[in-house]
DNA sequence: ATACTTGCAAATGATTTGCCAGTGT
DNA sequence: ACACTGGCAAATCATTTGCAAGTAT
């Protein structure tokens, strides 16, 4: 899988709702298709695809590659915070934009209107269409920024 | 290796220089290091481990290695352009922040400081000191984002 | 002399792929 | 029926680690 091309979204806020979305783009509904989206409905913030393997007990090739259809028909995305591995979220649940705490570890989720101006900023100076969405933005928490640093 | 430290940075305009300060940071000189300084010296931009270990016929371990004793002193850094392997640049050559277009590659190099209203943007408001050294920023270039996107 | 470094092999972790049997429509 | 999907095993890619032999200071 390539960078979260840009694929409509489809946002979603109820599993039910999330299975309709699939069927509308011509997508089948497997067992283990609904199991991935409930289990990412479920969870509180996105969720790695070996997580989820491992909770729903399934095949970690199979979460993949269904993760990897759902992206592609913009159900789901993922994000990376730091090093490890990606985390996956339905388009509509924990959605958005994420800063993450180098140190602490800590993650913010931002609406996705909120970077705005920073987008703005980056298109006017730089002439780049700026996405938060595929990797978080890393630096400090307030906490960790004013205690000792390193 | 995590997420890069906040090491003080040692900024370095030739080989000798480098050889210097990790000199005076107590590191011992081998030839392999020297050899990884050199070759991230030669390259034309940010080169990932398994690269500089083909052009210098050096073992993947090894220049892991070194570089990961650079990273800790403050002499190297690396970056994550987008999916693929960690990119390594000598802080001094090829430093700064990146902006990747997903679609055809391109990679913008920014001085260290021009994305300092962009961290006082998000510092202020959301209280997060961002640094965008660690990951690259991923959208659309000019061209890009202007003919038809996808 | 001693601590640090190397290459090589093997382990790890994340993700992908081949294949053939099973299932959704 | 037929195309799509699942599990399992194996491959791949990036990175790390153990270890015994070699090297910088």
């Amino acid at each position: 899988m390539t960078i979260a091309p840009d694929v409509p979204r489809l946002a979603v806020t109820s599993p039910e709702e999330a299975i309709r979305a699939l069927r509308d783009s011509g997508l089948r509904l497997s067992t283990v298709r609904r199991l991935v989206i409930e289990g990412l409905f479920a969870a509180d913030g996105p969720v790695s695809a070996p997580e989820l393997a491992l909770q729903l007990s399934l095949d970690e090739s199979s979460v993949y590659r269904n993760l990897e259809v759902l992206e592609r028909h913009g159900l789901t995305r993922h994000v990376h915070l730091g090093h490890g591995p990606g985390l996956y979220a339905l388009i509509g649940r924990d959605d958005g934009e994420y800063l993450y705490c180098e140190r602490c570890g800590k993650v913010t989720l931002l609406r996705a209107d909120e970077l705005e101006p920073v987008r703005d900023h980056i298109k006017s100076h730089f002439g780049h269409a700026a996405r938060f969405t595929h990797f978080a933005i890393v630096g400090f928490c307030e906490e960790c920024a004013s205690s000792g640093r390193s």
